[in-house]
DNA sequence: TACATTTGTAACTGGTTGGTCACATTTTTT
DNA sequence: AAAAAATGTGACCAACCAGTTACAAATGTA
């Protein structure tokens, strides 16, 4: 057979972001990414130094997010632009399968694997929705719908509704859209 | 040895019981629990039908939100019944381990298995916070704010930070739970 | 007392996991 | 060409998993 480092080590990442996109944070795992490669999972260690090694690797390509780092650009002020944010937030995280299984595994476990993946997602989060750290009342609540947000697209995976919300129907994110983009609205008037 | 059947049959759920509130959903294994219960694993599939038939028995016993029973009597409708089952119920949230493991178990899958035991939880859930299917902008934004709640709950286990808040700090919880009820206000008097 | 039923345990099956090892083959260097 | 290094594979290990089986001991019943 044919030998190239450089090509295995792309098979054997591809295999990762594809494990991991379909099957979620359980389904990342030495013998099946080196399955899903068809590849012997000696190499794993041998070029990555194992699951840890491949994670470390993937939280500094960071290359999840790619389609978001347009955004990023502006400091975030004026409502409007609170709310273009959030809008645009919003649609990219339900577009980005990858995200979403970061987010779900951020509700599994944070080990020392996982720490610096962790750590750069979150700031990428923060970047996208415009998160900051004052302390009104408009920033908490904007903050608890958005993470409102997350919970229905990772819950929306497995679960049809939430108690009465059919969370399948695009008119239920249009709705979650415009109660964020009022919210902001009302704050902002009084 | 002694032999007591419907003692073995309580420790066993007991075990069961302890273990997804420590552990979580991925704790709950029918060795863990015949290993924790101190009994031999044969015993629960011959009592409970195994994990399958545990399930089952927790769902239709249903012992979790049992401190929250007293809530769901009134059908809420004025303003200020519903800042007040939002602050009672995420109140409650935080400290029931239990229900928040089920929650957890949502996000990551939806089988035969645990069909009824989520059913029953979901319109517990919906009890609890009040939540109708009015299609009104408030009560979009309230469920999405509900579920922002449930997330940085879920969160709090594994992570000391949302971004820049701290989750660990009960100010953040005293926060949140203000602008929920500001929310709510605001989109009353417009 | 003798037999049948229930309760309980331990061992075993077949499968999967992460991790390592010895070996073969290809490529590079001398 | 010969030696060395890099690349790749399959087998192996110990630990775990769910589920089944065979058997022992206690309890109930005739």
């Amino acid at each position: 057979m044919k030998k190239n480092r450089a090509a295995t080590e792309e098979k054997i990442y591809e295999a990762f972001l594809s494990l991991l996109k379909e099957k979620g944070p359980q389904g990342v795992g030495i013998n099946a990414i080196a399955k899903e490669a068809g590849v012997s999972k000696e190499l794993i260690y041998r070029y990555y130094g194992g699951l840890k090694g491949l994670l470390l690797h993937f939280a500094q390509k960071g290359d999840f997010f790619k389609s978001l780092l347009f955004i990023n650009q502006k400091s975030s002020s004026s409502v409007s632009d609170l709310q273009h944010f959030a809008k645009e937030g919003t649609k990219e995280l339900r577009e980005n399968k990858l995200t979403q299984e970061i987010l779900r595994w951020q509700l599994l476990e944070n080990n020392e694997d996982t720490k610096d993946l962790f750590k750069f997602t979150n700031s990428q989060i923060g970047k996208i929705f415009a998160i900051n750290d004052k302390d009104t009342s408009l920033n908490h609540a904007f903050q608890l719908m958005i993470g409102g947000y997350v919970y229905f697209t990772l819950l929306s995976k497995f679960n049809k509704n939430f108690i009465t919300t059919d969370l399948t129907k695009d008119e239920t994110w249009d709705n979650f859209d415009n109660a964020l983009e009022k919210t902001i609205e009302l704050f902002n008037k009084e």
